[in-house]
DNA sequence: CGTAGTGTTGATGTACGTCAAGTATTGTGG
DNA sequence: CCACAATACTTGACGTACATCAACACTACG
């Protein structure tokens, strides 16, 4: 129990953290990551589709995902349900809560996953101590906001195909970011999920992934993915001309 | 001129403008809004189809909309555009810059168009100082990011009836918000405008008016648009009962 | 070794886009 | 004030990208 607590201990440290770069970009020294490390809780892992938060929780935390993936979910009167994003290690959830402090979207683990917990109480003092983090927040921010914007642009205006190889491009350069293979990866999520995230039917996303196949693009594997022709997907997204 | 400089003058102060509760809500008392003021630029009028900035623009402040309509679009790499939002009187824009500083998005004008401009280095300065006016921003950010989930949860899933009751609710309610009538009003935008919002094409949005008109839930005279039945609007999008 | 979850593949249907034509409405220059 | 475009909107006929339905295969797990 003891050593397993050590063990924690010494998994989590802020300025020690492989991720550090990838949660909070630019602007931060040593000494405001030792600040920013003491705010922080990590609790035990997340088993596979628990619930971090759901619509109408209050919103206490940003959370920033360690190890597995979180997707997040928007539901609509109607009662269908709309996957807004997932989320890989470094990548921060919780945004969403910022407007009326209660939790907007609902997030849950594709598989099992830990994550750093940031109270938003903690995260407030914090901002005025630090004005450097206060302007990596507000980056952060934006950049969910951009993310939001490319996948409006994807919903409302691509084709079935463009679709799923943007989406494919997307996971390979967030794998980049991440010094991990960009051409090679295991997709966490069943094909329901991308299917519901990109706006298809499950059929099609399958179509796809074989049609991409037999066009030698992509390796498909189950889940796992991988990248045979990077040119390829990017002139399927209509990345390559203007008109 | 200096004539017209006063009438600017007069027409421009925050703590008197009418629109002041709705660019930020809560948390700022009188001698805020007057620091506030202080660091505001008003420019003469826009005129239509003009544009407030575009994407890759470096971004420079946020706009608050005075009167008229402000669009702000994406592009994608293929070339389409995509509408992501109509800003109506007393709405914010300009947070798609905070990412990276430079503007993710084009805003331009549907209409002659006024708005007040926050040069972000004031701003930011202003929030150092307001404890208040930090966790306004924060809060009028939080409500862009729901509000493009909406319109992710419209895009990915939603049949075009559903999505034209729900553009002409969300309308509605805005209407209301700023005390104007809820069930009759003037569309700044052309369909052409609203297809694209929507993910429809023009034709589609045509006979869906003509169709709602048909049932009596609405009266459609060109842009102007009477709701005769709200209810009936609301069962379109679903929002009756769960299953 | 069944039962449930996940993925593939084929046959059929349809909501919506595309194409085409026609009618207001608005703006522009003589 | 009148041509005249040019823009905005509507309506009908037709085509298609994708959803839906259905059946089947594979893996996992109690």
């Amino acid at each position: 129990m003891n050593k397993a607590l050590n063990i924690q201990k010494l998994k989590v440290s802020c300025s020690q953290c492989s991720l550090k770069e990838l949660c909070f970009p630019r602007g931060m020294d040593a000494t405001d990551m030792d600040k920013l490390d003491e705010v922080i809780n990590r609790n035990r892992p997340i088993h596979k589709n628990e619930h971090l938060y759901r619509e109408g929780d209050p919103s206490r935390a940003i959370y920033a995902v360690r190890s597995g993936c979180i997707k997040t979910v928007v539901e609509s009167p109607a009662g269908d349900e709309q996957i807004i994003g997932f989320h890989l290690p470094g990548e921060l959830v919780g945004f969403d809560g910022f407007a009326t402090d209660t939790h907007s979207c609902t997030a849950l683990t594709l598989e099992t996953t830990s994550v750093c917990e940031l109270p938003l109480e903690n995260l407030e003092k914090l901002c005025e101590a630090i004005p450097g983090l206060q302007r990596a927040m507000r980056r952060i921010m934006g950049l969910e906001v951009n993310n939001d914007h490319d996948l409006l642009l994807l919903l409302g205006k691509m084709s079935a195909d463009e679709k799923l190889a943007t989406f494919l491009l997307d996971i390979s350069s967030r794998m980049r970011e991440r010094h991990w293979k960009e051409n090679e990866f295991n997709l966490a999520m069943p094909r329901q999920d991308i299917a519901n995230y990109l706006g298809l039917a499950v059929e099609t996303v399958s179509r796809l992934f074989a049609q991409f196949q037999d066009n030698g693009v992509i390796t498909v594997d189950k889940r796992h993915i991988t990248i045979n022709d990077m040119d390829a997907l990017k002139k399927i997204t209509g990345a390559c001309e203007h008109h």
